[in-house]
DNA sequence: GTCTATACGACGATAGAC
DNA sequence: GTCTATCGTCGTATAGAC
């Protein structure tokens, strides 16, 4: 007798996180939330923190398939500046999975982060940054990128001003840094 | 019979999330840290996040006096460069203070991190963002920073390379653009 | 695979005695 | 201000019925 499904479990989880926040997260509510006991999701993941691994794998595919898209085919800046408002628009849209994403990227022994995030960016960014620091580029920007909007979900922003404004300022900032780096 | 002060409790949660993470941080550990039982700590906190914003207000002070200390008189961009390498040392030293200090920004109504921390890079950065930028200027600065050195503790980095160079690259990618922007 | 029932050891927090 | 005792919740886990 199958009552739900893993790909229930973890949607279900997605979407505590995102309404709720990561804290309400327990077991015996998101068993609830799928029409199940507690124990029984002992069946499905290990514990509660395989559970949190498949979500954040979930997400980090998903942020990926958004960065991809935004570059689409524009040439480097158009490119880094598409990606970098569908990655803000991400963080806003679901500041608890964001969090997710980026913290327990210390448990994350395959470093998924940097083929979701850090790749796409690299990829746009090499032509720009040209001499072999693409690599370097791609970072900073997505240093940038966390940076402010990690300000602006955790209620540290707007610290300066309206913060659409402040962050498309940094990124240009950035930009026209890496491409004089390249010069 | 007062067994400990406020400021004793205050140091020792301090000790315990530097040395263990503030997830270790719990009332009855802190407590026998200061030779008292938990429930006796409830006549000096009203709850642990009244605790934990008094260890966030000192942290955010001490942050904010090595910030100006690094800063000192020099000229803008040494300044920041300074600052910089200021900020990303206090937040490699104590990470749990760290991420105390910007995680619970959200709910602190008077702002205590736009006077620790962006204010000084404001200071410094003004005269060379120019144009009235100094404002923007600091915000992307501190992203940037919060961005790098969140990657780096929270294990996301090095992402690209040694993060000593990384780090580098970007600060200076950044005070080019700022500069640029100038005119 | 799911259930009921039960258990353990943490946690934050409170009531009331002294 | 400190204590003992206690509460409710949490993650986790097990046993055994169906």
């Amino acid at each position: 007798m199958t009552k739900t499904s893993d790909a229930q479990i973890v949607e279900a989880a997605r979407q505590i996180i995102i309404g709720q926040g990561i804290d309400q997260l327990t077991q015996r509510g998101l068993a609830a939330a799928v029409g199940i006991k507690a124990p029984s999701l002992y069946k499905r993941f290990a514990d509660q923190a395989a559970l949190l691994r498949a979500v954040r794998g979930q997400a980090l595919a998903d942020l990926e398939a958004r960065l991809r898209r935004a570059a689409g085919d524009q040439p480097p800046a158009p490119a880094a500046l598409r990606m970098a408002n569908a990655f803000r628009a991400y963080a806003l849209e679901a500041p608890g999975l964001y969090r997710l994403i980026f913290d327990a990227a210390l448990q994350d022994p395959e470093r998924t982060l940097e083929r979701a995030a850090l790749a796409p960016f690299e990829a746009a960014l090499a032509p720009l940054a040209g001499g072999g620091q693409g690599a370097s580029s791609a970072h900073a920007m997505l240093a940038l990128l966390h940076g402010l909007v990690r300000l602006e979900i955790d209620g540290a922003a707007p610290m300066a001003g309206p913060h659409d404004e402040a962050f498309r300022f940094a990124i240009y900032a950035l930009l026209q840094g890496i491409a004089r780096s390249a010069g």
